[in-house]
DNA sequence: AAACAAAATTTACGCGCGCTAATTTTTAAT
DNA sequence: ATTAAAAATTAGCGCGCGTAAATTTTGTTT
């Protein structure tokens, strides 16, 4: 017996046949398809019935070679490896699901090129829309623009100006502030260490809202820079968090790290070197992150963080963009909407 | 200008407009894109020189619909927010591009429903073979077999007796021996932890050989088993682990987790416990894990695992499926290859 | 130079479905 | 019972390409 089929029941080749079977003709089977509600109530039932016994499902491609528009929302992202991006991958695709549409996850594995190459990939599956959380300035503008020309498009996560009918993310200034306040307010103001070269442009609003959040909250903000490129922030964290601290570098005992990643380096590193990090007055040190990166939780000790809301984010983003493929006039008016981090209050600040 | 065309050229509709400006017949143009080494040398030229003034690319939609087979190659990974997934996947997705492939990454996202979903999904794009990480005992057995039936597969990381055309993974027997033999040469013989229902199938063949292992080397085997279902290794080994360490009832002060996840849960309740884990004399506990998880060089201390050779996992997975699609007979000989863990030392243990 | 097989190309048809227009049937409202 | 609106049917073209069979070209042998 052959998967798929029902027992006793000859193997449906096409809609012709599974149009015949069920008793309607095609060009209504092919409306139930596209959109069941728009066939009378007593001939759904008819179809359905017809499924139960046959389970006939349309060939894909024949689909989108003739419709207008594909059923596909292109998914890409710069890194699955990335916690971040693996979990609003997750949540991104379950909602396109749900909406009865088909995700196309892409990740573009720390490289602008693939990203490039994704968005070509992309044009050819004619994808009803994309979501795109991209590289920011390492991204190919040219392409990203061109792309944005040719397809509904929702970026989320690092905002580039004018691209995309859409932008969601989080409230760098909202969430850093949010921290720095906390951390002034339990103890010595941060300072903030970050990469000298950051891939993402998220970096670039925090350092801002840290300045600025510290110079409002009447400190002097000190910023420690890390070499190193690409994407492996758990060792620049550790090898330059480590170094800076060794040599005692920092000016303050309260480090506000630009994101988990390089957090979770420095720990190990201030571990190695027998430093005891925490809020406790017999602490050496305070080192506070951002993102609630899910090993976070598990840092010795456990990592002071924000939050952000990665479901709010995903479903916002798949909404805006479902928004754009309903109403037909693009490029009139982008949005931007940002989300409040949340800020977790852990051991090691 | 839209994106895409060269400039001052007309934009090619379709394969006949691109055969009539190139001056070859369509059919022959349509073997060229199928295997451009199919055609003469002298007709390739003038094929390739028509391409750099028009780029034109033909119809995914159309040409999978006519073709025997398709170039989609489906990849089933059973949760992509595990770093050992989303790693292997990304070697599997690049191993794939170039041979010229058009990888479908799909993750069942902690769920055995979704990767039934998922081999439904991938029924519909034809592929021409999948490469699937499954669940193992956990995994819908009928459909993945019936998916064995109907299209080349190869399976890897879990093995599935009897399912797909070659199975590819690590020797869990002898890295789980080469970790407890390390062990017991530098100090006590372990004990071992890991979760009473684990979803992996591979956990029972760890336990399987730290068992063999153990006697092999002259010990009592000693097995504590954490309660707890899902994909939370770490809380699980952060929450029980810790419970079984302030109990007091491993009765040796040697650990070998069933994984890194659970190993980096269990450091962190072993830290917040003030244990001092580590391989130094005046340490209370050692602590190794397995998979050689992308944190575990930044865990407190870091920890001695067991890495797996994803290269050759994913490399080997892709040439045993590739294997397959050409040698058209199916289901004569199921391959295993396993590859051997190498042991990484660390502080912890 | 003729003969011939192999390779390349052309001819012709079909894939499965979307979509449209005109017609017929069914439903709901008067 | 009448009628307008909604839904379904009939009929048929077109999408862009794969592919088998027929034809032409090419390269090799005698």
């Amino acid at each position: 017996m052959i998967s798929g089929d029902k027992v006793g029941q000859p193997k449906i080749r096409n809609m012709e046949e599974f149009a015949t079977i069920s008793g309607i003709s095609r060009p209504t089977i092919s409306k139930y398809f596209n959109n069941p509600e728009s066939v009378r109530s007593s001939t759904r039932a008819k179809i359905e019935a017809a499924l139960k016994r046959h389970d006939y499902q349309p060939n894909v491609f024949a689909m989108n070679q003739n419709r207008r528009t594909t059923k596909n929302i292109g998914v890409v992202v710069p890194n699955l490896a990335d916690p971040f991006f693996s979990e609003i991958a997750r949540r991104v695709e379950l909602a396109c699901i749900d909406a009865g549409y088909s995700p196309i996850l892409l990740s573009s594995h720390g490289s602008a090129e693939i990203e490039r190459d994704n968005l070509t990939s992309l044009r050819a599956l004619k994808p009803a829309g994309v979501l795109l959380a991209p590289f920011g300035r390492m991204s190919d503008a040219e392409a990203v623009h061109a792309f944005d020309e040719d397809f509904p498009l929702v970026v989320f996560d690092a905002n580039m100006s004018g691209v995309g009918q859409a932008f969601v993310g989080t409230d760098n200034a909202q969430s850093v502030d949010l921290m720095v306040e906390y951390l002034c307010r339990s103890g010595e103001a941060p300072c903030f260490f970050e990469m000298k070269s950051p891939t993402n442009p998220n970096a670039n609003k925090r350092r801002q809202a840290y300045i600025e959040s510290m110079e409002r909250h009447g400190h002097v903000p000190r910023i420690y820079q890390a070499e190193g490129e690409g994407w492996n922030f758990e060792e620049i964290g550790n090898v330059e968090g480590g170094r800076l601290l060794a040599a005692k570098a920092f000016e303050t005992k309260t480090i506000l790290c630009s994101n988990d990643r390089l957090a979770i380096g420095m720990l190990s590193a201030a571990y190695a070197l027998g430093l005891r990090i925490g809020h406790n007055p017999e602490c050496d040190l305070r080192i506070a992150g951002h993102d609630d990166h899910p090993f976070s939780k598990f840092t010795c000790p456990p990592l002071t963080t924000i939050a952000q809301d990665y479901e709010a984010i995903a479903n916002r983003a798949v909404y805006e963009l479902f928004r754009t493929l309903e109403t037909e006039n693009r490029s009139k008016d982008r949005t931007e909407t940002t989300f409040d981090g949340r800020l977790i209050m852990r051991e090691s600040a």
